[in-house]
DNA sequence: CGATACTAGTTCAACATCTAACTATCTGGC
DNA sequence: GCCAGATAGTTAGATGTTGAACTAGTATCG
């Protein structure tokens, strides 16, 4: 490889350092739901729509924005949810194109019994900083994403 | 949504804002290599070979490592580079298990040619970070991935 | 009231990835 | 030398995603 000019170190430094971090997250995530018939894009799917504000419940549209992926995968997705009974669709009386999802009491069992242990494992993964370090952490990507916001 | 004990808001912000910054920082990627026949996984691909200590020159067992995808993944992205003349596959003489995978003239070129860029990229993705700032970050990075490591 | 434009959700084909099986080759004991 | 076991790469089938086309329902405005 040949002379590399331009190069910051820092700038290369902190963005191989945050995919890494990243893809280890990814990793922890996902060995939590092998095995499982339930899948880290059911969880996904069932967070965003648990996290809804009262009542609990959302279009196939906000959950696909709150996923960040598009509709026709968040259709697939929610297919799958109501399939295996943790999710009801229902077609919006008062607008019918639209679809209204929501979370059975199934549903909501699973999303209490994961999302505990889904916080601990971020917890596990930050343990090594210090609470001054995480804060001061979360003020550097805060500053970040404020300016990659315009 | 019910009540969340045990949560930490420090914690839920630095991932969430990693996750976030990722996303934008991927996209970015992704846009700069949209509408064009060659695809970021080409240039990844690349970059892992051109990467290589001299000779520049690897398997596709270690571009799949350093890209962090499986050797089948890797085959079909060599089909394509190939395919399209910007690497050589040749079977190693001496073990004719492996394949030697080097870069074109044209490879080369293709590489030079994007690695500027990308590297522009990223430096104006953290513009708004100060070089103490930047540093400040690479450390906290740093420190978090030798925890992980163990 | 009716034509037109828009919106929500779904379906479909293309694509990249993964795991698992398979082929070919090499290595190490016996 | 030969056979069992390891290794490199490929192939096949399944999965999840995207973008584009399609269906059905709603809103606008002349």
């Amino acid at each position: 490889m040949s002379q590399i000019k331009d190069m910051d170190p820092e700038v290369e430094g902190a963005i191989t350092r945050m995919q890494d971090v990243m893809r280890r997250l990814n990793r922890s995530n996902a060995a939590a739901y092998a095995g499982s018939s339930f899948s880290e894009e059911d969880y996904k799917t069932l967070h965003a729509l648990m996290v809804q504000p009262y009542p609990t419940e959302a279009t196939p549209a906000q959950l696909a924005e709150t996923c960040h992926v598009t509709r026709a995968a968040m259709t697939s997705r929610v297919d799958r949810l109501a399939e295996a009974g943790f999710v009801t669709r229902e077609v919006d009386p008062v607008d019918r194109r639209r679809i209204i999802v929501r979370p059975t009491s199934s549903g909501r069992a699973r999303w209490t019994e994961l999302i505990g242990k889904g916080m601990a494992r971020e917890q596990q993964f930050l343990h090594a900083l210090s609470e001054q370090e995480k804060t001061q952490l979360n003020a550097l990507l805060r500053k970040l994403l404020l300016s990659l916001e315009a």
